[in-house]
DNA sequence: ACCCTATCTGCAATCGATCGCAAAGAGGGT
DNA sequence: ACCCTCTTTGCGATCGATTGCAGATAGGGT
C-alpha cells in the first residue's frame, strides 16, 4: 500500500504564502474573509488552490464544538416511505455545508436508545427522529436539555418541540369519505399501533367521520389494531376482522404496508379487492401505482417532509427564532384500482375457518 | 432555549478519580485496557459512569486521524435497489464503531467528485462506491494514494481494486436460458450504458448465450442501449425495439427498472405482457413480486451486497492483508408473471407509427 | 509634524483525547 | 541490602483550525 498524501494544513498553506496561520483561516472562512485585504486574501486562496488544501472538519470541529453533523434515526431505511425523506433531509442539508448521519432503529426502542448515544458522542449538533413511542421520555429530555430536534412523521404528545407530520386526521378523512362517496357503508379499519401519533389520529379521524355519517352503530367490531406499521403487521388484525364474521365491503387500512397485507389475507380467504373488497391505504409509497391491484391510497410528499425537517432543524441550529415550530403537510386522495363501488349483494364477511369459510360465503353471494 | 449540559471531558473523569486523564483515555480504551490495574480501571470506570461521561470522537479523531467513518457514495437512494444495500453496510459498519456518510451522486460525474472531495474533508477512512464512469479517472488515482476504496455493483475496469458485484454474465445467461427454455427464439435485449460494467457485461452475456443456442442470426437488431439503468431509461429503446419492426416475444432487460419501462411501452402499443411479450428484469428490486405483472427477474442479494462490501472496506482498513479483494455474488432465476410461453401465433413487433401499427398487429395476430 | 482611527495581521491559547517516554513502585533473586 | 525486571501511572507534546486580543501600519484631519 503506497503512503497516502501528506495532508495540507493551514500551516504549510500559511508558509508558503508568507502569512499566519490564523491568517489563512480568516480567508478560508467566508464569515471572516472580510478582514482580511483582498491582496492577501487572493494570494492565500491561490496558494491553497495549489496546494490543493481542504479543511479538516474534524480539527475545525474540535475548536468550533460543532461537528456540521445532524443525526437522522429512522426505523427502517427499507420501508419505502423512507428512502425518499432522506433525501429530501440530505438535499436540504448538504447545501449548508452539513452531513447526515444515519441509524436504523428496527423501531426497538433499545436500538433507538443506543442510536441517540451514539450520535451524540459524535456531537452530532442535532437530530432529526421519527421516534419510538417508548423513547417519549428521553427526547422529552433532550429537547428540554436544548438539544435541537426536529420529529418527523410522528409526534410526541405533550412535547411542544418541532415536527413536521402529514395531516393524518384530514387524510384519513378523505380516504374514508372516498369509501363512502363509492357507495360503502360497512367500512372496516385496520388501524396502526394506538401508541403512535399517527395510528391515533388516523383511527379517531376514521371514528368521526364514521360518525358524521351515521355509520357507527358498533363500530368497534369493523376495528383492529396492528401492533407496528411494518410489512406483516397487518395480517392477525385483517384475520380477526374476519373472524369476527361482521360484514365489511371496505377497509380503510392505517398505511400502505398494512393495506397490502390486508389484501394479501382477504385474498387468501378468496374475496378479492377491489371487486368483493375495497382497500385503501396511507402514504402513496413508491411503486403502489404497479401494483396488482394499483393502490388507491392518501399522498403526501415524503421528499418534502424530509426537507422541511432539515429546513426547520437548520433554523434552529442558526439561531432563528421566528421559524414555525410544528408543520403539517398535505394529503389528498389518490384513486386507483383497489377502491370501486361494493358488490350489488351484501357482502358477508365469513365466519369461524377463515379459508372454507370464505369460500362459502363466496358461493352464498 | 436552556443551556446545553457542560459537556463531561476525560479531565473531568480523571479530577474526580483522582487519576491522571492519560490513565482515564487508557482505562476507556478496550486496547489498553491491560496496562492499568484492575483496581484503578474500576474506579475510573465507576465515576465515568456516574458522571455520565462519552468519548468526544471528533477529539480523538484529531489525534488519531482517524474519523471511524466511511463515505458511501450511491447513484439514488430512491432507487430501490440500494436502501437494501445501505442498510447492509450499516449493519456491518455499526458493530465495528463505524458510521456511514452517505451521498447521492445521481449518477452526475460532477456530483460524484464533489462527494468525494466533501467526504475527503470531513476525514472518512475509507470509501464504498457505486461508481459512475466518468470518474473511472478519480477513483483509479484514490485507489494509487493508497485510500481504502470498495467498489459496489459497477466495477472499474483495469483497476484492481476491491469490489463487491453480482455475477453479472451468470445471471443474464440464466434469465436468457430461461426465455429460451420457455419456446422463445426471437429474445430482444434492452440494454444498459455500455460504460458500466453490469451494462457490458450482461449485453456480452445474451450474445454469448444466444449464440450458443444459434439465435444469433442479426441479433443487433434486436438489442437496444438505455443511456442510464434508472427509471424513464428504458423508455426509448423499447421504442426503438418496436420501430424496427424486427419480431420478437421476449425480452431480456438489463435491470427491472428498464424492465418496467418495457412492459409500460409494449402495453402502450397493444401488447400485453407476458400474453404478447414475456419481459424478464434483473435484481429483485423490493415489491416486484406484487406488480401487475409480478416481474420475473434475477436475483441477488442486495442486502449483502452492502454488507460485503463493507467488511472488505474494514478489512482494508485493519490491514488484513488476507481478505479477499473480489467478490462476485451468487444471482438466480425468479420466476414470476411477466415470463410466459410465446404466443401460438409468431407475435409480429408493428411496423411505423407505434400505437396505431401496434393495434393492427394485433388484429392480425 | 502629531494624534487618532480604522484596517489588517500576528500571537498564542484552546478544544479533548491520545500516546511515546520515563519515572515510580512493587516484587524477586542472590 | 542491592540490583534488576516488570507493571503501573504520570507527564506533556500533539493533532489542525479557530479566535480574542493586541500590535502594527496606513491614512486622515488639523
Amino acid at each position: 500500500m503506497p503512503g497516502r498524501k501528506p495532508p495540507v494544513t493551514v500551516r504549510d498553506v500559511a508558509r508558503e504564502a508568507g502569512v499566519h496561520p490564523g491568517t489563512v483561516s480568516r480567508v478560508l472562512n467566508p464569515e471572516r474573509r472580510h478582514l482580511i485585504s483582498e491582496q492577501t486574501a487572493t494570494r492565500v486562496e491561490q496558494v491553497a488552490r495549489e496546494l490543493g488544501y481542504g479543511v479538516n472538519h474534524i480539527a475545525r470541529g474540535l475548536r468550533t464544538r460543532q461537528s456540521s453533523t445532524v443525526g437522522v434515526l429512522i426505523p427502517d431505511l427499507t420501508n419505502p416511505l423512507f428512502p425518499p425523506m432522506v433525501r429530501g433531509i440530505e438535499d436540504e442539508l448538504h447545501p449548508a455545508g452539513y452531513t447526515a448521519l444515519l441509524t436504523n432503529t428496527d423501531s426497538d426502542p433499545q436500538r433507538e436508545l443506543k442510536g441517540i448515544e451514539t450520535l451524540t458522542a459524535r456531537q452530532v449538533d442535532g437530530f432529526i427522529i421519527a421516534p419510538t413511542e417508548t423513547n417519549v421520555q428521553r427526547v422529552k429530555e433532550m429537547i428540554e436539555d436544548g438539544v435541537p430536534v426536529v420529529l418527523v412523521n410522528r409526534t410526541v404528545p405533550r412535547v411542544s418541540g418541532f415536527a413536521v407530520t402529514p395531516d393524518d386526521r384530514r387524510g384519513a378523512t378523505i380516504a374514508v369519505e372516498h369509501l363512502i362517496s363509492l357507495g360503502h357503508r360497512e367500512i372496516a379499519h385496520v388501524g396502526g399501533p394506538q401508541s403512535l401519533s399517527p395510528g391515533q389520529d388516523r383511527y379517531r379521524a376514521y371514528l368521526d367521520i364514521m360518525r358524521e355519517h351515521g355509520l357507527e352503530r358498533d363500530a368497534e367490531q369493523l376495528v383492529a389494531f396492528a401492533d407496528a406499521f411494518t410489512g406483516g403487521a397487518g395480517v392477525a388484525p385483517t384475520q380477526e376482522l374476519l373472524q369476527r364474521g361482521r360484514p365489511f365491503t371496505a377497509v380503510f387500512a392505517a398505511n400502505d404496508l398494512l393495506a397490502l397485507d390486508c389484501i394479501d389475507v382477504l385474498r387468501a380467504a378468496g374475496l378479492r379487492c377491489p371487486q368483493d373488497v375495497s382497500v385503501i391505504g396511507f402514504n402513496d409509497m413508491p411503486f403502489v401505482d404497479r401494483f396488482d391491484p394499483p393502490l388507491s391510497t392518501i399522498r403526501f410528499s415524503h421528499y418534502e417532509m424530509g426537507r422541511r425537517a432539515a429546513e426547520l432543524l437548520l433554523g434552529q441550529l442558526s439561531g432563528d427564532t421566528s421559524a414555525p415550530r410544528t408543520l403539517v403537510l398535505a394529503t389528498e386522495l389518490v384513486q386507483r384500482g383497489s377502491t370501486a363501488r361494493p358488490p350489488r349483494r351484501r357482502q358477508t364477511a365469513p365466519r369461524g375457518r377463515t379459508r372454507s369459510a370464505a369460500a362459502t360465503s363466496l358461493a352464498r353471494g
